[in-house]
DNA sequence: GTCCAGGTCGTCG
DNA sequence: CGACGACATGGA
């Protein structure tokens, strides 16, 4: 992968408008990733193949027309089929935690543990740290680790025990992969390694792998459910079994095969719209 | 000072 | 199963 890719892979969603500032032009068509052109590997990065007017079920505008004209403004949004690694994780960094410190930590792992990259960028000279490699992780000292994780030591011992387990095959994407994995079985898979629950796996199967039927139920998923869809259940503390049960709620508003994708939509829609937060 | 952040896990009744 | 505390820090 070329250099300046590195500066797209943040882990976090993009809005596609902002996303055209980190300007394509330095990139030859010429060029192959991973065997496929530039313009079918952004494609593919940008799930451009995913038609968000398909996102949500028949029906859904005329069922909530308030929610649908605050969700309108949202429909440039896209989830990025992201490295499975790095969504692994920078996902463990995110436990009830607020996402200045996430990001707080994914770029110190980067910068103690990544490779540092200069590239000339519109003419200047820019730097950047590459996401650490799992071997950097795996091999990394625990004290030096956990400074990396809010200083959490059980952070940094799962995300250490995690790498190896990339490392010796145990964790393996390309098993993780398979289209027709059920998602209860992937997510039980994911759930295998400690400091990974079920909305962690959930991430990491919608962010990482691409099921965009993943469906994560986080605090602010747990609010919306509650404020625009009267779940009874969301008011109710987030325990395993009504993570479960608010997962199969969730299917029944959203299309099935979608949840997930068109979750994230309604997730940066109720965040900046009602809780009028800032960040991404 | 208090509450809440893209949670997970162990323990106790 | 439900409730609660530990883990950790910082912004509102």
């Amino acid at each position: 992968m070329p250099d300046y890719f590195y500066s797209l892979v943040d882990s976090t969603p993009i809005l596609l408008k902002q996303l055209t500032v980190c300007s394509f032009e330095v990139i030859s068509e010429s060029e192959k990733i991973n065997g496929r052109s530039i313009s079918e590997y952004i494609r593919d990065y940008l799930t451009l193949d995913i038609d968000i007017n398909r996102l949500f079920p028949s029906g859904f505008s005329e069922h909530y027309p308030e929610l649908w004209k605050l969700l309108s403004g949202y429909f440039s949004l896209r989830i990025l089929r992201q490295d499975f690694f790095e969504t692994l994780i920078t996902f463990m960094c995110a436990q009830g935690i607020g996402m200045h410190l996430i990001r707080k930590q994914v770029t110190m792992l980067c910068h103690t543990f990544g490779e540092k990259r200069s590239i000339l960028f519109n003419g200047k000279s820019i730097t950047l740290y590459s996401f650490p490699t799992p071997l950097s992780l795996a091999e990394a000292d625990i004290v030096m680790l956990s400074r990396c994780t809010n200083n959490n030591r059980i952070r940094a011992t799962n995300i250490s025990r995690a790498a190896r387990s990339f490392m010796d095959g145990a964790l393996d994407p390309e098993l993780l992969r398979n289209p027709h994995l059920p998602l209860p079985e992937l997510r039980s898979m994911l759930c295998r390694n400690p400091g990974i629950g079920y909305k962690i796996a959930d991430c990491i199967a919608l962010f990482g792998l691409g099921r965009f039927d993943a469906f994560p139920v986080d605090t602010h998923v747990k609010q919306y459910l509650a404020y625009w869809f009267h779940s009874s259940n969301a008011l109710k503390p987030l325990s395993p079994v009504r993570y479960l049960e608010l997962d199969c709620e969730a299917r029944t508003i959203l299309n099935p095969d979608m949840a997930g994708y068109a979750g994230h939509l309604l997730f940066h829609c109720w965040r900046r719209e009602i809780k009028k937060l800032r960040t991404f």
